[in-house]
DNA sequence: CAGTATTCCTACCTGAATACTAGGATAATA
DNA sequence: TATTATCCTAGTATTCAGGTAGGAATACTG
């Protein structure tokens, strides 16, 4: 029902990224998965997710683990929503012409743009470090 | 899959206020499904919930229908969201102490509280008038 | 008063997505 | 070779969006 949903996803991911960020050394998603009280194995995916897209490196095998492959400063909220969810899309037709019976000029979704341009520039403007750290 | 998603909940009912908005005296829920294209039945649903909570005025039996109950000026896009899908609220803990094992200084929380006032003042710095204006 | 146009109310249906769970294959280390 | 980890694939439960359907209540019109 919600217009914006954090899904537990996003929230479980930035959490995990945060213990990432304070803590020396790779960590395991057993570990953090513990730490944080988040189902292990769906945090596995999670945090393949996030490799995946680059966020993270991971190590297999023993002593192995997940650690940020950039500095928690150069790391932006945005990016790591788009690596969970993909683009964000506030309207179908957001994505281009032809998506909808209207024209380009259709003032609904141009207004809905600009709320997108909103949302992405609080999210650009803030890095993991931002989130973890109380002065922001 | 979006952080945020404009619902077609949202979207017809935007919709159906601008027509309104831009048209003297009232408008049938059949008038208005005809003209914007949306499902009839669907968006009676949608324009009782609007009517209940006082955006906007009915009248039935013949010549009967929707009309605003405010000018156009005077109503908030952030009225219109949460008429249609109640508060909005980024995280379940975001509704207070207790719906979560953390703190009340968690400090994701905060993030995410963070982007909701940054949501609701692009939502509340605009009104119906500046949907339907391609001034703005 | 009969007919018609409208809102209003309740119930139901369907497909998709979220939030997991389960079980194991693969790889790296000790 | 035993252990510890990531990685891969599949399945399940629940919720919700986005409708549909049918009719009851109400108001105007001739
Ligand atoms: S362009 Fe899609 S609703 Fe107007
Ligand atoms: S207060 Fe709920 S996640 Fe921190």
């Amino acid at each position: 029902m919600p217009l914006f949903q954090v899904s537990t996803r996003i929230q479980y991911g930035l959490r995990a990224l945060a213990y990432l960020a304070s803590k020396e050394g790779p960590a395991s998603a057993a570990e953090i998965a513990g730490a944080e009280g988040i189902p292990g194995k769906y945090l596995e995916g999670i945090l393949g997710q996030l490799t995946a897209s680059g966020l993270l490196r991971s190590e297999r095998g023993k002593n192995g683990g997940y650690r940020l492959s950039l500095p928690a400063a150069e790391l932006t909220v945005l990016s790591i929503v788009e690596a969970l969810e993909g683009e964000i899309r506030p309207t179908e037709c957001a994505a281009g012409p032809g998506a909808c019976d209207h024209d380009l000029a259709c003032l609904p979704r141009r207004f809905w743009l600009g709320l997108k341009t909103a949302v992405d520039e609080y999210l650009s403007s803030r890095t993991l470090l931002d989130v973890i750290d109380p002065a922001s």
